[in-house]
RNA sequence: GCGGGUGUGGUGAAAUUGGUAGACACGCUAGACUUAGGAUCUAGUGCUUCACGGCAUGGGGGUUCGAGUCCCUUCACCCGCACCA
C-alpha cells in the first residue's frame, strides 16, 4: 500500500478543523506554554518556502509541548495594515480593506491573477495553529483597543521619582496643589509654574503644558518626510537615506506631530535585555539603537567677539559685567535661579512663553548687580520686589541710578502685584517692550559684552569629563544656531561659505568622507570653567547636530578626530596623559594616568570620572548626565490604510474621545491621496463620513505601522472581548511569550516597541509582566538557489556579396543564440584571463581546453541554420559567435540537478531565446545549468513556493526538510534536491508499518536491539528539542527508521512510541498511522515516551585504541572491565605489538566506555 | 573603526561536558531488480598513495596523553552600528 500524502494530509487537516484538536484552553489545570510567531503582514505574493521556516519550528515544538503535557497557545493572525494594500489601492482605486481580505483568503486580483491567500498556504502545512483565536489589525474590533491603549498612553505621564508610568489625573492634581517645581518627570516642560498660575491658565495653556508630559504628544519636530510615499517614517523606517519599502529619498522636514515618549524607557529597554532569552546580536542592535553613554554635561561661557581681536569693543574687557567679582555673582545668580520666588517663578513663566517677541533673561548679571529680569535687547530690567527690599531702598536706588547711566530702563512691581493679578503686570511690561527701541535695530554692538549678540554658554556632553583639562578649542556643528551669533565680523563670510557647503553635501557625502578633515575657526572664545582659558570656538561637520547638544569640547590628546581636526588646523595638543606618545594619534585608552590636570593629577580615568563630575557639579558648570541616542518615536502617518487616532480637535485643542466611543472607524474616502492642501486622506471624510465625530474636526492622521503589531501577543489570549483589551486573568495565565519564532530584521521596530508598550501596559497595571517575549529564536534566510545559461552571441563578419545585392544589417537579436554549458563557459571565462603561461602548467591546460571549445563553437557556427543565410545564399562570409560568455537566470522550475530542460524552458515565453538556439551540451546530451546563491526573488527565477512542493512531496515531507536543511539560525540556500532523502525516509518509515499491501504490525515483546534504536531517538529528540536543534532531530528518526528496518521491526509498541516522536514532524502521517494501529483519539495529546537508560547499555564495547592520540585500531571488550584491566587487554592485544615496537608504553589513559590512548 | 556571528568533503551538514572528525542526507560511481520510476535494494565515495602509510575542521602558534571544541594570534566572509563626543 502506498503512502498517498495527498489524500491522507486532506483527510487530517480536515479532521483537526472539524475536532478543534489544537484549541487552547484559557482554564486549565496544566502548565502553559505560549508559542508565537511573529506577525505576518498578508501581501499578495504569498508565501515562499523561506516564510514558513519559523512557523514550521514554531510549530514543532507546540506540537512537543502539547506531548509533554502542556496547555499550548499557538495563534496565528494578520498585521494587516499596511502601504503595500495602500499602494496598490492608490493605483486601482480598489478600498485596501478588499485586496487585503483577498490576499488573506485568496481569490483574484484585479488583475486577473490568482492569489492562493495566506491562510490556505498556512492550511496545507498542517500547522497547529488554533484559528479561533486569530485577529487581523485592520478589524475593528481589534483597533478599538489598539485606539484604547494609544487613550491610555495619552492619559500617562512618567514619573522617574517611582520610575514608571502613572495616570495623568494625578499629575494634574499636583499642578493643582503645589505647581511642577516638585514634579519629578520625562518631559519637555522647561519652565516651573506654581499652582495659582496653574489654575489660572487657559484651557489651551494647560493643554499645551500637560502635551510637554504626556507620553503621547502632540509637537513640532523635525520628521522624516518621505515625499513619494506622501508620509512621515521612524528612524527605523530609515536605511542608508532613503525609505526602506520603496527605497525613496527622505527629507528633513518641521511638522506637527504625534510622538510617542519612548525615550522615558529607554534606560529599562536597554536593562531589562538581561532578563530575556534573545540572541546577542538582537540585544546589541537595540543597545546600539537606544544609544546610551554616561557622561557629564559641561557649560562653557562664550566669551564675545569684544573680547576676541578687540575689534568693535565699545567698553572695555571683561567677559561679563561684574569688575572682579563676576564669577562669584555668576554664581549667586545660578542659584538665585534655581530658586526663584513664587512671584518670580510665575512672572518668569510668562515672560518666556515669548508673546513679547524679545528674549528674556533670569537673574542675569549687569554690573555688579544681579538683576530679576532683563530684556537685554530692549535694555528693560524687571525687579520683583519682595521684603528683603523694602529694607533696602536706599541700596535700590543706587542700583537702579548705575543701570540708568548703562542705558536702561528698570521698573518694578511687587510680590503682590505679581501675584494678584499678573495679566495686569504683563500688559505693563509689553508695553514698555514696545516702547524702547531695540539695540539690535542699529548694526552697532551697544552692550558691553555682546550679550545682545548671542547665549552665553555653549553646552557640551561628554563621557569623558576626566579629560576636561586637555579642552583647548570648542567645536560645534555647523547647523547649530549659536554659531550666527557668535562669529565674528572678521570671520562671518568663511563660516557662512562652511555651513552653506555642509548644508549642500548630504548624509551620504558627510558619511562617506569621514575622514576628510574640515572645519572653521569663528573668531569667537569660550571660557574653560576650570582653567579660565580662553577656547577657541570652531564649526566642524564632523559634529552633528542631531547627537547630544550638537557642540563637543575638543580633547586633542584623547579623542583621534578632535587629535586630526588639531593636527590638521595647527592647534596646539596639550597632552594630558602621563608617559603616552601623542605624536601620532590621540590616546583613548583609559589607563594612563592624567598629568597637567590640575586636581586631577595622577589618576586613572575611572576615579577621575568620577572626580570631575563632581567638580563640574559643585562649580556649577554642569552635572553628570546619561545621554540617550534614541529618539521619541514618531507616531503620525499621514496615510489611509491605518488605525485612526482615538482623538478630536476643539478650538484646536486635542481630546481624548471617551471609551464608549471607540472605535474610531475608519471613513470612507473618495481617494487614498493627500488633500490639495496637503492634508493627510482622513481630511476628505466629510463629517457624516465619520461614524465617530466630535469637535470641529477629528485627527487626519493615522497611526504607523507597529501599533498593532505592538501588543498583538496580549490579544491573542482573550481575542473576542468585548470590555476590555485583555482579561487581566487571562493575562495573568498565559504571561509571556514563552518561544517566540522570526525574522531578525525587527529588531530596532517592532521589537522595541512591543517592549515599550508592554512596559507600559505593565506600569499602569493592566498586565503582570514587563517584557512580552521570553525567548526568542531569529531564523535564517532560506536563500534562493538560482540557474543559469551562458550565452554566446552571434555575428556576421566579413560580410560580402559578389553581386552587390543589397544585406541589410543583422540585428544581434534575430541571430540564433549559441549556448554553452557551465563548465565549458567557465573555461572560457577563465581561458579569457590568462595572458601567458608555462609549458606543462595549469594554465596551459586551460588554454587548450578553451581551444577546443572554441572549435567546437566553430564548428557549430558552419551549421547554424541562419535566416539570412537562406535568404542570401551567395553570401560570401562567416558567421561568428563571441567567445565571451554571458549568463542569464533561468527559471529554477526547469532545471533539475543543474540539468535544463531545454524543451519546456523554450516554450515559456519569458525565455524565448532558448527557442531555435544552439546548444553545445555535454557528452551526455545535457545541457548543465551554473548556480549562485543569492535572496529569492522574481527577477531571478529562483523562487520556491511551498505549495508546489505540498502538492508534489506532501507537507509532511516539506516539513521535515526545512528543518533538516540545517540550524533554525542559519542562513542556508535552498536545494530542492535534498527533498528526495527526507521523502524516501517518509515512505521507508510508513513500509516499516506495512508488507506490501497490507498494514502488518506485531504485537509481542520488543527486542533488546528495538528497544536500543527506540531509545536512542528518544533520549536524542528530547535533548535535542530542548536546545532547539530541530535539524539533528530529522537525522535521528533516520537512523532510527534505518536501524529498524535492518531489523525488520514491526513490533507495535515501539512503532507506536516512534510515532509520537515523529508527529511534531510529520503530523499527517502520524496521525494516519496511528488510527491505523487502532487508536481513536488524534496523537496530538498523547505523552512523551519516557527515556529509559537501561536499554542503551551494552555487554561490550569496542574501544578505540590510540597511539600517542591517533586512533590505529578498535578492540572489543566487556564493559565491566576495570581501568586496570583494559590496560591489560589492550596492551596484550596483538595489533598492539607493532605500535609498541618492542618498547614499554610511558603512559596509558584509559578512559571507560570512551578510548584507550597509549603514550609511546 | 566598534560590536556580534560564521569558516569542517563536490553540496546541506553532524560531532551537547576536550575522547573514533565527516553521523544523517544530497550528489556521484558501479551493480542488482523491474510493471521503466523522481521506485527499491547492494557496494563504494574527505584528500593523497599501487600499497603500508601520510595529510586533513580558514592560516600560524600554544595548553593537553588527546583539540573542530580551550588559549593566543592572524586571514576571509556575513550581519548590525558608525565622525555618537
Amino acid at each position: 500500500m502506498d503512502y498517498n500524502h495527498i489524500e491522507l494530509e486532506n483527510k487530517w487537516r480536515k479532521f483537526w478543523a472539524e475536532n478543534k484538536t489544537f484549541a487552547a484552553q484559557d482554564n486549565s489545570e496544566k502548565p502553559k506554554f505560549y508559542a508565537l510567531d511573529m506577525f505576518p503582514y498578508p501581501s499578495g505574493a504569498g508565501l515562499h518556502v523561506g516564510h514558513p521556516l519559523g512557523y514550521i519550528a514554531s510549530d514543532i515544538y507546540s506540537r512537543y509541548k502539547r506531548h509533554q503535557g502542556y496547555n499550548v497557545l499557538h495563534p496565528m493572525g494578520y498585521d494587516s495594515f499596511g502601504l503595500p494594500a495602500e499602494q496598490y489601492a492608490i493605483q486601482t482605486g480598489q478600498h485596501p480593506a478588499v485586496t487585503t481580505k483577498t490576499n488573506i483568503e485568496g481569490g483574484v486580483d484585479k488583475a486577473g491573477n490568482k492569489i492562493a491567500g495566506y491562510r490556505n498556504q498556512l492550511d496545507i502545512m498542517g500547522f497547529s495553529f488554533d484559528w479561533d483565536r486569530e485577529v487581523r489589525t485592520s478589524d475593528p474590533s481589534y483597533y478599538k483597543w489598539t485606539q484604547w491603549i494609544f487613550k491610555q498612553i495619552f492619559n500617562s505621564w512618567y514619573n522617574k521619582a517611582t520610575n514608571k508610568a502613572e495616570d495623568i489625573q494625578e499629575l494634574i492634581a499636583v499642578f493643582e496643589k503645589e505647581g511642577n517645581a516638585n514634579v519629578k518627570a520625562e518631559t519637555s516642560q522647561e519652565t516651573n509654574f506654581s499652582a495659582v498660575e496653574w489654575s489660572n491658565y487657559t484651557d489651551k495653556e494647560k493643554s499645551d503644558i500637560l502635551m510637554n508630559y504626556r507620553l503621547t504628544f502632540l509637537s513640532d519636530t523635525y520628521v522624516n518626510w518621505c515625499p513619494a510615499l506622501g508620509t512621515v517614517l521612524a528612524n527605523d523606517e530609515i536605511k542608508d537615506g532613503v525609505s526602506e519599502r520603496g527605497g525613496h529619498p527622505v527629507e528633513r522636514k518641521l511638522m506637527r506631530q504625534w510622538s510617542m515618549r519612548i525615550t522615558a524607557y529607554a534606560n529599562r529597554l536597554i536593562q531589562d535585555l538581561d532578563t530575556v532569552d534573545w540572541s546577542e546580536s538582537i540585544k546589541e542592535q537595540q543597545k546600539n539603537w537606544i544609544g546610551k553613554s554616561k557622561g557629564a554635561s559641561v557649560k562653557f561661557k562664550i566669551l564675545t567677539p569684544t573680547l576676541s581681536e578687540g575689534k568693535g569693543a565699545i567698553y572695555s574687557p571683561g567677559y561679563m559685567t561684574g569688575g572682579n567679582h563676576s564669577h562669584l555673582l555668576i554664581e549667586k545668580a545660578q542659584a538665585m535661579r534655581a530658586n526663584p520666588t513664587e512671584a518670580e517663578a510665575a512672572l518668569w513663566t510668562r515672560l518666556i512663553s515669548k508673546q513679547l517677541g524679545v528674549k528674556i533673561r533670569q537673574q542675569h548679571l549687569i554690573e555688579n548687580y544681579i538683576v530679576d529680569f532683563v530684556c537685554l535687547s530692549k535694555k528693560l530690567v524687571i525687579e520683583v520686589d519682595g521684603e528683603i527690599h523694602n529694607q533696602q531702598i536706599e541700596e535700590d536706588q543706587a542700583r537702579t541710578k548705575v543701570l540708568e547711566e548703562k542705558g536702561y530702563k528698570v521698573i518694578r512691581f511687587t510680590n503682590h502685584e505679581v501675584i494678584g493679578n499678573i495679566d495686569k503686570v504683563i500688559t505693563k511690561i509689553r508695553s514698555e517692550i514696545e516702547g524702547r527701541a531695540s539695540i539690535t535695530d542699529n548694526k552697532e554692538q551697544v552692550l558691553p559684552n555682546g550679550e545682545d549678540l548671542g547665549g552665553d554658554y555653549i553646552e557640551v556632553f561628554t563621557t569623558r569629563p576626566d579629560t576636561i583639562f586637555g579642552v583647548n578649542f570648542m567645536v560645534l556643528a555647523p547647523e547649530h544656531e549659536l554659531v550666527a551669533k557668535i562669529t565674528t565680523n572678521e570671520y562671518k563670510a568663511e563660516v557662512e561659505a562652511y555651513q552653506q557647503a555642509a548644508k549642500l553635501k548630504s548624509e551620504r557625502d558627510r558619511q562617506a568622507n569621514v575622514k576628510e578633515v574640515s572645519g572653521q575657526f569663528t573668531g569667537a572664545y569660550a571660557l574653560h570653567p576650570f582653567t579660565g582659558e580662553k577656547v577657541q570656538i570652531w564649526i566642524g561637520d564632523y559634529v552633528l547636530a542631531s547627537y547630544g547638544t550638537g557642540a563637543v569640547m575638543a580633547v586633542p590628546a584623547g579623542d583621534q578626530r578632535d587629535w586630526s581636526f588639531a593636527k590638521h588646523f595647527n592647534i596646539e595638543i596639550i597632552n594630558i596623559f602621563k608617559d603616552t606618545d601623542i605624536s601620532e594619534g590621540a590616546y583613548e585608552g583609559k589607563d594612563a594616568e592624567l598629568i597637567n590636570s590640575d586636581f586631577l593629577n595622577g589618576l586613572k580615568a575611572k576615579k577621575a570620572i568620577g572626580a570631575s563630575i563632581k567638580a563640574i557639579h559643585e562649580k556649577e558648570v554642569g552635572k553628570g548626565k546619561t545621554q540617550f541616542r534614541l529618539r521619541d518615536a514618531i507616531f503620525s502617518r499621514q496615510r489611509y490604510w491605518g488605525e485612526p487616532f482615538p482623538i478630536y480637535y476643539k478650538d484646536e485643542i486635542p481630546y481624548a474621545l471617551e471609551d464608549d466611543r471607540l472605535p474610531v472607524e475608519l471613513p470612507e474616502v473618495d481617494k487614498y491621496l493627500p488633500t490639495e492642501d496637503g492634508e493627510p486622506p482622513l481630511a476628505r471624510a466629510n463629517k457624516q463620513d465619520w461614524k465617530t465625530f466630535e469637535g470641529d474636526r477629528m485627527e487626519y492622521n493615522t497611526m504607523p505601522g507597529w501599533a498593532g503589531s505592538s501588543w498583538y501577543f496580549l490579544r491573542y489570549m482573550d481575542p473576542k472581548n468585548e470590555t476590555a483589551f485583555v482579561a487581566k486573568e487571562k493575562a495573568d495565565y498565559w504571561n509571556q511569550v514563552d518561544l517566540y519564532i522570526g525574522g531578525s530584521e525587527h529588531a530596532t521596530g517592532h521589537l522595541l516597541y512591543s517592549r515599550f508598550w508592554c512596559k507600559f501596559l505593565f506600569d499602569r497595571g493592566y498586565i503582570g509582566f514587563n517584557e512580552p517575549f521570553k525567548k526568542m529564536i531569529n531564523q535564517g534566510m532560506i536563500l534562493g538557489r538560482s540557474s543559469f545559461v551562458y550565452t554566446l552571441i552571434g555575428s556576421v563578419v566579413s560580410l560580402t556579396d559578389p553581386e552587390d545585392e543589397y544585406i541589410p544589417e543583422i540585428p544581434i537579436e534575430k541571430a540564433p543564440r549559441l549556448f554553452l554549458t557551465f563548465e565549458k563557459a567557465n573555461v572560457l571565462r577563465i581561458a579569457k584571463k590568462i595572458k601567458a603561461y608555462k609549458v606543462g602548467s595549469e594554465e596551459e591546460k586551460i588554454v587548450g581546453e578553451a581551444q577546443k571549445i572554441i572549435e567546437e563553437i566553430n564548428i557549430k557556427s558552419q551549421s547554424v541554420d541562419f535566416e539570412l543565410k537562406k535568404k542570401y545564399p551567395n553570401r560570401i562570409g562567416t558567421f561568428e559567435y563571441s567567445t565571451i560568455p554571458v549568463a542569464y537566470p533561468v527559471d529554477i522550475k526547469y532545471v533539475d540537478n543543474d540539468v535544463l530542460d531545454i524543451e519546456l524552458a523554450s516554450n515559456d515565453p519569458l525565455f524565448s531565446y532558448l527557442k531555435n538556439a544552439e546548444f553545445i551540451t555535454e557528452e551526455s546530451g545535457d545541457y548543465i545549468c551554473g548556480h549562485e546563491i543569492e535572496k529569492m526573488s522574481k527577477s531571478k527565477y529562483n523562487i520556491q513556493t511551498p505549495d508546489e512542493l505540498v502538492e508534489k512531496y506532501g507537507a509532511d515531507t516539506l516539513r521535515c526538510y526545512e528543518m533538516f536543511l540545517g540550524p533554525l539560525e542559519q542562513a542556508k540556500p535552498w536545494d530542492t534536491k535534498g527533498i528526495n532523502g527526507v521523502s524516501n525516509f517518509l515512505r521507508k518509515l510508513w513500509r516499516l508499518f506495512h508488507q506490501g499491501e497490507i498494514f502488518n504490525v506485531n504485537e509481542e515483546e520488543p527486542s533488546k536491539k528495538e528497544l536500543k534504536a527506540l531509545h536512542t531517538l528518544i533520549k536524542k529528540a528530547s535533548d535535542d528539542l530542548e536546545r532547539y536543534s530541530f535539524n539533528t532531530i530529522v537525522s535521528g528518526l533516520m537512523i532510527a527508521v534505518n536501524e529498524l528496518t535492518d531489523l525488520k521491526c514491526n513490533n507495535k509498541q515501539v512503532l507506536s512510541e516512534l510515532l509520537v516522536i515523529l508527529s511534531p514532524y510529520a503530523p499527517h502521517l502520524a496521525e494516519e498511522l496511528w488510527s491505523k494501529l487502532g487508536n481513536t483519539e488524534s496523537i496530538s495529546q498523547e505523552p512523551w515516551p519516557i527515556f529509559n537508560a537501561s536499554f542503551l547499555e551494552e555487554d561490550a564495547y569496542a574501544y578505540p585504541v590510540s597511539f600517542n592520540g591517533k586512533m590505529r585500531f578498535k578492540l572489543e571488550l566487556p564493559t565491566n572491565l576495570s581501568k586496570e584491566d583494559i590496560e591489560k587487554e589492550v596492551l596484550a592485544a596483538e595489533q598492539s605489538a607493532k605500535y609498541l615496537d618492542g618498547k614499554a608504553p610511558k603512559k596509558v589513559i584509559v578512559v571507560p566506555k570512551k578510548i584507550v590512548n597509549i603514550v609511546v
